[in-house]
RNA sequence: GGAGGCGUCGCCUAGUGGUCUAUGGCGCCCGCCUGCUAAGCGGGUUUGGGGUGAUACCCCAUCGCGGGUUCAAAUCCCGCCGCCUCCGCCA
């Protein structure tokens, strides 16, 4: 949700924003018109209820006849006050439905377009020369396969297309590697989180996942819960409804859990192997800030990203994505993008965004003021490593006969140096 | 799944239809007093919104959430949620 008062204050603002990321421009003044009907019939209502209630004091001390009388004529103010409190609950609702389809401002500085408009920040590592090192690589699926680490047939079976199974040193990999980026978030002062992974509408809308992107999120019908499709969405609602004390600098926390996507939109991609998959495992780093400090703390997130990806030794670059690309809830993004050997490109493996205060309002997560009044803090959240980064792992520490080295960070971790062929 | 109890301001708590403008205590903040930080005294202390983009003032809403009854609801009725106790079922 974005500030309602921002948008009255400068409209033009907000509807650069919306030309930016390509929605309706339109809607702004429809919440204009909106605010000033909700406005009016507000203080029709709160004028006629003020005067029940004045009235309703002469009445508790009347008596006999006099009390009918009083009685009598209330009843027509009561009438009044039902009629004028629906109209204007019926306009306070036509303004959250408007505002609340307002996706969140576009930050100063991020690069126009769409998708394939994103600028290229910078590039880490050189792709490794597989005609150098005398050999042809192979995917990450035919490593997985070779190394008894990855089984997509019987995924399939069990519980059909985009599901995997990770068997030996492929759940090793995958937990090693979630270990090891949770065990980097509590030595820069994470606190560590295991969450729930089924929230309610209300934490799933409140994080904006049921927007423009609603088709994506599993839904549970006979419970109305949602099933996460990242561990921010319970990070988030966390310190909903609460007004929090950032006096000693941000709150942080990482959270590692299992998360769910329908991939509705993406039929025919990435079909082949993990690169894609409905269920996968996360370590997000979440953080509430003070709003001014947005900018800050998101740079401070990437650098973390940065320090992990770095450890594992894979060449990757950074980007700025694109306004028209940004999620419902994003001012910004930045994605760290791995290179895939066998795909010729890179592939996002991180992604950290800028939430500014459009969560935390919807949420109702404040902080004091100086001044004593409340405020909404921002939200931030980044990626610290998930299931997809065993595709780069696997596929850039390869060996022309079929094993991986694993890399030395996660040695301690993995508790495997190499991942050696079952067959060949 | 069944039965019962509970849910009031940061915490504890009073409140069984109108004088509730929600009581009292603790904590916290401001002031007074006292020649030390204590005690005592006085005042303040939920959140959201409107008047109004005003630190002052006025108003509305807010007693778990949502409906309803009533001229009038913290209070009565219905539904839901959460916590506790017991029973049943399952691992």
């Amino acid at each position: 949700m974005i500030d309602l008062r921002a948008l009255r204050d400068s409209p033009d603002a907000v509807r650069a924003s919306q030309r930016l990321r390509g929605e309706d421009e339109g809607v702004v003044d429809a919440v204009l018109a909106a605010d000033e009907r909700r406005r009016t019939a507000l203080s029709d209502f709160e004028r006629v209820r003020a005067q029940q209630k004045t009235h309703g004091k002469t009445v508790a001390k009347a008596s006999g006849e006099e009390k009918q009388a009083l009685v009598a004529a209330a009843k027509g103010m009561a009438e009044q006050v039902r009629s004028l409190q629906a109209q204007a609950a019926e306009a306070e609702a036509e303004v959250d439905r408007l505002l609340g389809s307002v996706p969140n401002l576009v930050a100063e500085g991020v690069p126009p377009g769409g998708e394939d408009d994103f600028v290229v920040l910078e590039e880490v590592g050189a792709p490794r020369d597989f005609a150098a090192d005398g050999f042809e690589p192979r995917d990450h699926l035919e490593l997985g396969e070779l190394l008894g680490a990855i089984d997509m047939g019987r995924g399939a079976k069990v519980s059909g297309a985009r599901f995997s199974f990770l068997t030996g040193p492929g759940a090793r990999l995958e937990l090693g590697l979630m270990q090891y980026a949770m065990a980097r978030a509590v030595e820069w002062g994470f606190v560590p989180v295991v969450p729930p992974t089924l929230v309610t509408p209300q934490m799933m809308g409140g994080t904006g996942f049921l927007g423009a992107h609603a088709e994506e999120v599993y839904k549970l019908d006979a419970d109305d819960l949602y099933l996460v499709g990242t561990s921010e969405v319970p990070l988030a609602g966390f310190h909903a409804d609460e007004i929090l004390d950032l006096s000693g600098g941000p709150l942080r926390y990482a959270g590692w859990s299992t998360c769910y996507r329908r991939e509705a939109g993406s039929h025919g991609k990435d079909t082949r192997g993990i690169i894609r998959v409905h269920q996968f495992t996360k370590v997000e780093m979440f953080s509430y800030v003070s709003a001014q400090d947005a900018a800050a703390e998101h740079q401070r997130l990437l650098a973390w990203e940065r320090e992990v990806l770095d450890a594992v030794e894979v060449p990757y670059r950074v980007i700025d994505v694109a306004a028209g690309d940004l999620g419902t809830s994003a001012a910004r993004k930045y994605d760290c993008e791995a290179w895939v050997p066998t795909q010729g490109r890179y592939r996002e493996l991180t992604s950290t965004s800028s939430c500014t205060t459009f969560q935390a309002r919807r949420l109702a997560i404040r902080e004091r003021t100086g001044e004593g009044s409340t405020t909404p803090v921002a939200t931030l959240n980044g990626t610290l490593a998930t299931t997809r980064w065993l595709v780069a792992i696997l596929e850039n520490h390869q060996q022309a006969d079929g094993s991986v080295v694993v890399p030395a960070a996660l040695r301690p971790y993995v508790g495997l140096d190499v991942l050696e062929p079952v067959r060949r």
